[in-house]
DNA sequence: CGAACCCTTGAGTCTGATCAAGCATTGTGG
DNA sequence: CCACAATGCTTGATCAGACTCAAGGGTTCG
């Protein structure tokens, strides 16, 4: 039975090596990472959306800001929490290590993003997560955090509010797993990474994909290879332009048209490609 | 192309018609629903598993209990949100209506399960539920629950550990999806629900499912037939014995070597089922 | 320049969706 | 109290879509 467990999940990677998985052991209070910068209350409550009031702006309290290269780890799954993280910048890939040792991607976030709040009951981180790009992340000491709240009560609102959001959102990865064709999912997941990108004051047309194929097929349950292969349908179909990570909503509708949709079109004729293989 | 809207999404329900399916309209402060009983601020905190202080104790406010016959909406997916709600007794379907009008199970809630956080955000709950069985839920004035945690720190204390734990519980939907077996899936999703069962003190071996096979299946992402017939692969496999709605958990070990699997054992021969079918 | 990784594409297999039909259970009304 | 209707559950047969295995080119980094 052992052989069983030992056997390679298919179309899942084992471990991102990166290039600075630094990997780092539980223990943020290491001198090295009381940073570079800070950040103060008032840009704090700026930047998770809320209005900073005279108390917070005349406070001269401020957090130190942890800087993250691509690939370093920002929390561990059920590594002691000592504190909970505010993106300031960058983006980040959500995720669990299943027993088998495959990554299950819980989802990817970004500016304004509250990551490890999960740790408020247990203490421990319930999701790992690493930087995708040169990422930085506000700290707040989860042993003051009680204090700070009822201290500062628009940094409270403001925290409430993004974890309000955040569980709104928790029903995307239903809406992209629910979907039964490989295409109508990466349509899905397109359309709302479009969406964050467009609440964070991007382009919600051209996107920059900061993870690889892999982790948006572990993302949306599906092998890389299809990941590319559905790519490849979307753009066919006019729906996208795609070059590598760089990707371009071309005709937002007919996206929205494969998003809908349950099953593949088939021969439904949604565009006439004039070229049929334009990719040339 | 409207034809391809229309077309109907495969193996799951339109609308579970149920018998009493009141759809109360938006509408928790019509008078009938003020309710029949009402729990003290001490209860509340006691349900929430916080513990309750002197303050809180000593505190006569107590709170409305809305009673859910089975059936019964509780929230409505972008309806206007006037409570947020603790569930007292019972368990509730946790769903979102797609596009295409096919339901979207995000998953179940039980007893301490806080429901309609989200509206903390926009004001408007992002999910629907309906009550599986007949249920209570305490309902706490979204108005008024700003004030209400700054003059009661034990509620607030209690409220935030809840959240923070149903935010660790997040990953249990990627944790189903990610399988990609079906029987994987159904039997992760058992495990799952012994877990709960078992941190509501209830039994972890024997499970009453109180959803029907179709609600399982949207929940997996997967038709209700294979439901069915995964059951009955666990069950001929002797980890479950299972008879409609009533299952018990008959071999752990088993049930979890299947869960941690990632394609169905096939030879594996996990067990000797002496009689090959034994359903008789 | 080489190594490692990422992305793409192809061919074959197999799981699970789909369609269809029968049985079981439940609740209702005569 | 029983027959009936409506759901829910199960099982079978077929077929399409996605995983798997495999191999090639592209990119980045040291």
């Amino acid at each position: 039975m052992s052989s069983v467990v030992e056997q390679v999940i298919p179309g899942a990677a084992r471990w991102v090596p990166g290039k600075r998985v630094v990997a780092w052991p539980e223990s943020p209070e290491s001198p090295r990472m009381l940073a570079t910068s800070r950040v103060s209350m008032a840009s704090l409550i700026e930047l998770l959306g809320g209005e900073p009031d005279v108390a917070s702006a005349s406070m001269q309290m401020s957090f130190p800001v942890h800087r993250l290269p691509r690939g370093t780890a920002l929390t561990h799954e059920g590594g002691r929490a000592a504190f909970i993280y505010v993106v300031q910048a960058g983006s980040l890939k959500y995720y669990r290590s299943s027993e088998d040792g495959y990554e299950n991607v819980i989802g990817f976030v970004w500016k304004r993003d509250v990551i490890g709040l999960e740790a408020l009951a247990g203490g421990c981180y319930a999701f790992s997560s690493v930087a995708l790009e040169d990422s930085r992340a506000v700290m707040l000491p989860l042993a003051e955090l009680a204090e700070l709240r009822r201290a500062v009560p628009a940094l409270d609102a403001a925290l409430h509010a993004r974890v309000a959001h955040q569980l709104a959102h928790a029903g995307e990865l239903a809406e992209v797993m629910a979907a039964l064709s490989a295409d109508t999912r990466l349509a899905r997941f397109v359309l709302q990474l479009s969406g964050h990108m467009a609440e964070r004051g991007l382009s919600h047309r051209r996107i920059l994909l900061r993870m690889t194929r892999r982790d948006i097929a572990n993302h949306l349950g599906l092998a890389h290879e299809t990941i590319s292969r559905s790519f490849g349908v979307l753009a066919r179909q006019g729906c996208l332009r795609v070059t590598q990570r760089d990707i371009e909503i071309v005709d937002p509708d007919a996206l929205k048209r494969f998003a809908r949709s349950t099953r593949s079109f088939g021969d439904e004729a949604v565009v006439a490609p004039s070229h049929w293989a334009e990719a040339a």
